[in-house]
Order: structure tokens, then sequence, then C-alpha cells
DNA sequence: CCTTCCATGTAACCGGTTACATGATTGC
DNA sequence: GCAATCATGTAACCGGTTACATGGAAGG
């Protein structure tokens, strides 16, 4: 019984606000999506296993018809996640598309082509960006840890941004004094 | 007979240098992967799906009685890399578990633990940009393209260490005046 | 009434990793 | 002789997504 990553988003998520696995996915689809991701095929099973190990209590709060459990952090719990926490490894995996295919974009053999995948990189970051500002304006009192990722979210796509402008200029630049070569 | 986008790699991979699969998987360690993972496990059957499909040939190259396979784009394949690096959508995803426990930190209410977390975060970055610094430096006759990428990965990791810098001088800042408090 | 949100789940599928198996060649 | 590298593959497993199924409550 050993649980995956996704049981410590939801004893994250049920430390701070105890609810529902909903509530969880709400959490999830508002504010990890960014650095990590979870679908509703995860979160029930996973939240039925850590209820098994004990981890998490879940109380009937049906209101009338609707159907509705609130989980909370057991004692165990609540251990299981400081552990979890403190403990220092962290993998960092990335998938972007719009790299790889800026990687490969020389097989085009067209600056043009360059310049537009280098402008589809940063409509990404762009819409990102408009994701966690409109996100930024609307959650005020957030923790401040949570404040912080964010702010390093913000951060990191504005660079981005700022960096894909400098791109283009410089490609702009050298496709009108040096014509289709890069 | 619908390809993945690990097929992709591969024909990119395969358009600027012809070679096995070894020298795929090589290629991929050595760059894609940072924004772009791939196995032996995806790639010898990809190579295979990618042969049925016409888009690849390959071509014995044993040497003595060492198998070896040298593999290169048709004008199927080659056609069919442009159309995918010319398709506008570009997925991106992160996986990032450091910032997962920096985000729930303030679980643990201390502090030094968050910024223990920013560190671990920091560290990361660091040991990347130290990797993309030692390609950087050896590999000097990459195509224009891979090194607009690469640009891009020490100008992110650079950004994200000067801020997790950042964040440290601050919240070391008010551990000394505001004590415990975040 | 109808749409949207709240709420809970599952089964099939798929992309990808890990671990394993095998063996030749090169260079120290 | 031995280690590192070159080279090819597969089977089991697992994490995760997608699509589907179901239905109550709230608000316009």
């Amino acid at each position: 019984m050993k649980l995956g990553k996704i049981g410590y988003v939801i004893l994250g998520a049920l430390h701070a606000d105890p609810g529902s696995g909903y509530d969880v996915k709400a959490l999830v689809d508002r504010s990890t999506r960014y650095f990590w991701a979870a679908s509703y095929g995860q979160i029930y099973p996973e939240l039925r296993k850590l209820e098994e190990a004990g981890l998490i209590a879940g109380e009937d709060a049906a209101t009338g018809g609707r159907a509705r459990t609130v989980y909370r952090l057991t004692a165990a719990g609540e251990e299981e996640l400081r552990g979890y926490l403190l403990s220092p490894d962290a993998s960092c995996e990335l998938r972007d598309e719009g790299l790889l295919k800026l990687f490969f974009a020389d097989a085009l053999d067209d600056v043009a082509a360059t310049l537009e995948k280098v402008r589809a990189v940063r409509a990404n970051h762009a819409e990102q960006l408009r994701q966690l500002e409109g996100i930024a304006a609307t959650v005020k009192k957030a923790t401040p840890t949570r404040q912080l990722v964010l702010e390093y979210g913000l951060g990191v796509h504005r660079w981005a941004l700022a960096w894909c402008d400098d791109v283009e200029r410089r490609l702009t630049g050298a496709e009108a004094t040096d014509e289709g070569t890069l």
C-alpha cells in the first residue's frame, strides 16, 4: 500500500482545506496544475487508498439527495505530509512541444518559419501568464508559500516573453540585412 | 497506424543526422530530454512503426558481428516532419516537485523549512544550468535553432536562480526582524 | 425549463519507464 | 583481462488520461 505522488497533492490540499474529491480537483485545476496536474481518474481511487491507509478520514456531508464526503487529515496523515514535504528529493520534468518544434525548426530551412515557432512559444507563455495574472488578481489571501509559487510562475513567463521578443527582434533584424540566412 | 509524438522526435533527429536507434537515444539524452524525453522502450518500437509507415528507411551497417541499422528519412518522412513542424499546436506541461513542496510548505509552519524548499528549487535549477553550460561549452557547431533552444534553457535557469536568491534574501531578512512569521 | 455547477465514480486505453537479456568492439 | 561504450530489443508494469455514466441542487 504505497501511495503515489498524487496522494501528497491530496494530502496537501486537504491539510489546509478539508473537503470533497471535487474540491481537491477544483484546487488542482485552479492552482497546482501549472506544476502538477491530476484528474478525477486519479483522485477518487487515491482518496480511497488514503482512507484505507488511515491518512485521511471521510465524513458524510450529504445535502439532501446529493452525496458529499468531506475528507480531512488524520494525525497520521499530517505526519505523512510533513515527512514528504521535508524529504529533499524533488523531481522536475518539462514537456514543451514548442521548444521541440523550435529545436528541429532548421529542418524547415526558413527564417520566417523559425520566427513563427518562436512566436508559438511566446503565445504559450503569454496565455499561461494571462491565466496566472487572473489568479493573482482574484486570490489575495493565499498563504505566503502559495503566493511565492504564483510569483515564481508570473516571473518565469514574463522572462520567457521578454526572451521571445528579443529573439524576434534579432531574427527580423537578420532577415532584413542577411536575407534567408539564420 | 498513427505515430506518437516520439515519432517526430525521431524524425527530427534522423533528418539532420541519419543513424541508429542508439544514436537517436544519444541525441535525446544529450539535448531534447530537457524538454522532451524518450527511452529505448519507446524508440525501438517506434522506429519499426516509422519504417512500416514508409517514413524512414533502414540500411544495414553492421561492423563485423555488431549489429547496426542506420535509418534515414524518406521523402514521405521529410514531408511528415515538415507538416508536423509547421502545425501550430504546441502542448506544454511541467511537473515540478520542488514547486509542489514549496506550494504546500506552509503546512510545516516554519520559515526555515520554507527557506529549505526554496533552496531545493534553486539546487534543481543550478544543476540543470550546470549541465546546459557543459553542453554550451562543448557544442559549438549546433544549428541556429538548436542554439536558440539552448540559450533559452540557460536563460530560464539563470532567471530562476536569481529569483531563488532574491526570495532567500527576503526570507532571511524577515526571519531576522520578524521571528517565525512568514 | 434549462443550463451550469456540484458530486462521485469506473473501465478502457495509452504513453512511458524499468528492468532485464544479450553480445560485439574499443581502449586502457 | 576488464571496463566502457556501442547496439538492439522486450515484457511487465504503472501512472495518468479519456470517455463515459449518473444524478441532485441552484439560479436564471
